[in-house]
RNA sequence: GGCGCCAUAGCCAAGUGGUAAGGCAGAGGUCUGCAAAACCUUUAUUCCCCAGUUCAAAUCUGGGUGGCGCCUCCA
């Protein structure tokens, strides 16, 4: 397949290290917090690139961290008054619970930073062994960008730009020997947590903790890496510095970076405050629908967030889930005779070829998801014509549910009736062929009172969960 | 100031040299006791504007206009 290469910026050719097998970092949440729709979108892709690895047959690690230490964790344990290790052990459970409803298949290795203090140290320590790092007194370990070439490959930000650029930098110049320098260990201020270190107590800056899970869990190398665009510069940029300043290779193979959520055309982040938490969303909208609404644009794409939109998701969404319960439904009671198989073995066919092709270049799910409505066309119409074998129908819903579980988009749904309502459907069949059509509206109000729907198609009665 | 992205129908969105996918919404029709679902037809002579290259451009080049992001914690 292509990945779009953020150090080349240009779409490459993906292939492994290792024939088969595909390491794959991605940063994952602070958890000090819900997490909101923004958030949710590296997520989703993430773990959809990684479904899709799978799917053409590669061993995938994917590993995704927990930020469990840092500055907002610590004000947030403050506010609270309750420890950091409280805040990251609540907002782990919460994430899950939403990362599960999402659909995201859980990453094969999760670190914390907290549980991976000795990577961070000994990764501190090459750095400081091959002066890369220096110390500032009562301040903490910094890195100095100036010592490392490549800085700035993978943003292309020049080292003179930096410098020169912007005027904001001012926060933490002194000290510094440069104003790109920053601090891979803290020294310890009052009233936050912090472990032993060779160069005091305190505790790791936020990107070296990503260096060095990766390098713990995953190796030295690894083949792609993503992240949201933001995280471009300065995270991924320093993550490149200190990872090739240790360990004297290629960092990452391929960098995959998704563009932002925006709401009204402004990039949806906590400062702003336009924010819309998971956890608000599904209380209007369920968590596959979300999912399908990342995925029906190109992930390199920004994506506008209202609820006119997630709206029209929902309903394009159910159309595809629709299709396949008519297919479950219509599979064994269908009387088809086989003429229409061809046809639409072709379309199975067709629609995952197509569903490959373009996913293939650069997970283009949007162009993907086309494929899927073509195939719910044919679908559709088959079950309509009432032409095909038990066979060819099964064909096609297998080949549904397959390439929907790649996209990870539709789950499947329990479709236990109660005999009390099956009960009232028998008695509105009797009702219809009696032509006694008020007693069967009435019975159909009462099915739907208990939460259920029947349609009345050519196979007979069908009944549904609302 | 530096680096970069985007502009396609009412809305969303693919398409990056060969004559505009798909979804949502709308309209008309078929089917249906009604409904639901579905199917058919219909909705951009045209892809922000202006030049250029080419037999051929939404796609390439140059110049505008408008919007956004990063350079500071940020997915």
């Amino acid at each position: 397949m292509k990945l779009f290469n953020t150090l080349t910026r240009t779409k490459e050719e993906f292939k492994p290290m290792t024939e088969g097998q595909v390491k794959m970092y991605a940063c994952g949440p602070t958890v000090y917090n819900y997490f909101h729709l923004g958030n949710a979108r590296p997520f989703v892709t993430y773990d959809t690139l990684r479904r899709y690895l799978e799917y053409r047959g590669y061993k995938v690690t994917f590993c995704q961290n927990f930020t469990d230490i840092d500055d907002k964790m610590i004000k947030r344990a403050n506010e609270e008054g309750v420890t950091v290790k409280d805040i990251a052990e609540r907002y782990i459970k919460e994430y899950y619970v939403d990362a599960d409803g999402l659909n995201c298949k859980r990453p094969t290795i999760q670190p914390r930073a907290t549980e991976s203090m000795d990577a961070i140290i000994a990764l501190v320590q090459t750095l400081m062994d091959k002066g890369f790092a220096y110390i500032i007194e009562g301040d903490g370990v910094y890195y100095d960008v100036t010592k490392f070439e490549g800085y700035g490959k993978l943003s292309h930000y020049k080292l003179e730009d930096l410098v020169a650029g912007g005027g904001e930098r001012k926060a933490s110049y002194e000290g510094k020997k440069n104003p790109g320098d920053f601090a891979i260990w803290k020294f310890k201020k009052e009233g936050e947590p912090f472990w032993p270190s060779p160069w005091g107590e305190g505790r790791p800056g936020w990107h070296i903790e990503c260096s060095a899970m990766i390098k713990k869990y995953l190796g030295d190398t690894i083949d792609i890496h993503g992240g949201g665009q933001d995280l471009i510069f300065p995270h991924h940029e320093n993550e490149i510095a200190q990872s090739e300043a240790a360990n004297g290779c290629t960092f990452v193979n391929y960098w995959v970076h998704n563009a932002f959520v925006n709401v009204d055309g402004e990039k949806m982040s906590k400062s702003l405050g336009n924010f819309f938490t998971i956890r608000d969303i599904v209380a209007q909208f369920p968590y596959e629908v979300v999912r399908f609404f990342i995925l029906s644009g190109h992930y390199r794409m920004p994506i506008n967030f209202s609820d006119e939109l997630l709206r029209s998701a929902q309903n394009g969404l159910s159309r595809i889930t629709t299709s396949i319960k008519n297919l479950k439904f219509v599979i064994g009671k269908n009387s088809g005779d086989g003429s229409g198989d061809e046809a639409l073995l072709e379309a199975v066919k067709k629609a995952g070829d197509e569903f490959i092709e373009r996913m293939d270049d650069d997970l283009n799910t949007a162009d993907a998801i086309t494929a899927i409505f073509n195939l719910v066309k044919e679908a559709n119409t088959a079950v309509g014509a009432g032409n095909c074998s038990d066979a060819a129908l099964k064909a096609t819903l297998d080949k549904l549910l397959e390439l929907t579980d790649v996209l990870g988009i539709v789950t499947e749904e329990k479709n236990d009736i109660p005999s009390e309502v099956i009960d009232l459907v028998n008695k509105r069949a009797e009702a219809k062929k009696a032509k006694d059509f008020a007693l069967a509206d009435s019975l159909r109000d009462q099915i739907t009172a208990l939460g259920y729907s029947v349609k009345d198609t050519a196979n007979g009665p069908q009944v549904e969960k609302l």
